[in-house]
DNA sequence: ATGACGCCTTCCAGGCGA
């Protein structure tokens, strides 16, 4: 079974670009994040024509995530409790045997912003959601952190230490949801590796390297025993047939 | 130091992303 995430900066504006990805990954079940659509106006249709159902929990224009799959889908939690004014960042559904989360996680602009206070609290209540998680479960959690876990995921390594995305603060924020029995796939099968999974529109920081690593699969134990492949698919990071990509690639895990 | 690119919106300049 293969699972992915990704952050596909407007489902609408990517459509066909999506398209083009599920034909050639044929992923089972795909977290996304960042639709930029209302509920109403999500488009199932064309989902359906590729083979895939969805759940949504957008809001109009901002935010937003999804779960698509082969199979039906059974919608568990829509949106992180107590935390419905900060945006639509949060779905858990259950599929293909596996309790399956997809988050979008605040950005928090700048340090002194009220978004990086606002982006603590949330990764404060996410922990405080995951723990009630079943260790012993097949559980995912896929998404955008907007939290780069090491300096090794930075292209600026230790030079980015104490700046947005790389706090102390973020940093301890990120590892108290590893710590409630959750693996990084991708590290667990990389541990030394430096891929990056988003790279800035501008300047070209994608050809230049200047990427981070910020969308991340993690699950427990009984799934991280079962994968056997990472990718962070970086081709998906390109133009494709002259269609724009977003800003983040896809991450997929290969679970037998 | 700045802006760079692309998405969205009562349709277009401005907010936002990371």
């Amino acid at each position: 079974m293969r699972i992915a995430t990704w952050n596909v900066n407007g489902v609408r504006a990517r459509m066909e670009f999506i398209a083009h990805w599920l034909e050639h990954r044929a992923p089972d079940v795909v977290g996304l994040q960042e639709l930029k659509v209302s509920d109403a106006d999500f488009p199932h249709e064309e989902f359906a024509a590729l083979g895939y159902q969805a759940v949504a929990h957008g809001e109009k224009a901002w935010n937003g995530v999804a779960v698509l799959s082969r199979v039906p889908a059974e919608a568990d939690t829509r949106g992180l409790p107590g935390r419905a004014d900060d945006g639509a960042r949060l779905l858990r559904v259950r599929v293909a045997g596996l309790d399956f989360a997809t988050v979008y996680c605040p950005n928090g602009k700048t340090l002194d912003h009220p978004d990086y206070r606002m982006k603590l609290a949330w990764f404060d209540a996410l922990r405080d959601y995951l723990a009630g998680v079943d260790p012993e479960s097949a559980f995912v959690i896929g998404g955008d952190y907007n939290i780069v876990p090491t300096a090794l995921d930075c292209w600026r390594g230790e030079a980015a230490d104490d700046s947005i995305f790389c706090t102390g603060e973020e940093r301890a924020r990120y590892r108290s949801l590893i710590d409630l029995g959750l693996t990084d796939l991708f590290r667990h099968l990389h541990p030394d590796e430096q891929k990056f999974s988003w790279w800035d529109y501008r300047g070209g920081s994608f050809y230049r390297g200047m990427g981070l690593r910020i969308d991340m699969l993690l699950g427990t134990a009984a799934v991280a025993s079962r994968v056997r492949r990472v990718e962070i698919d970086r081709e998906y990071r390109k133009k494709k047939d002259g269609l724009t990509a977003s800003d983040h690639a896809p991450v997929f895990a290969d679970l037998d």
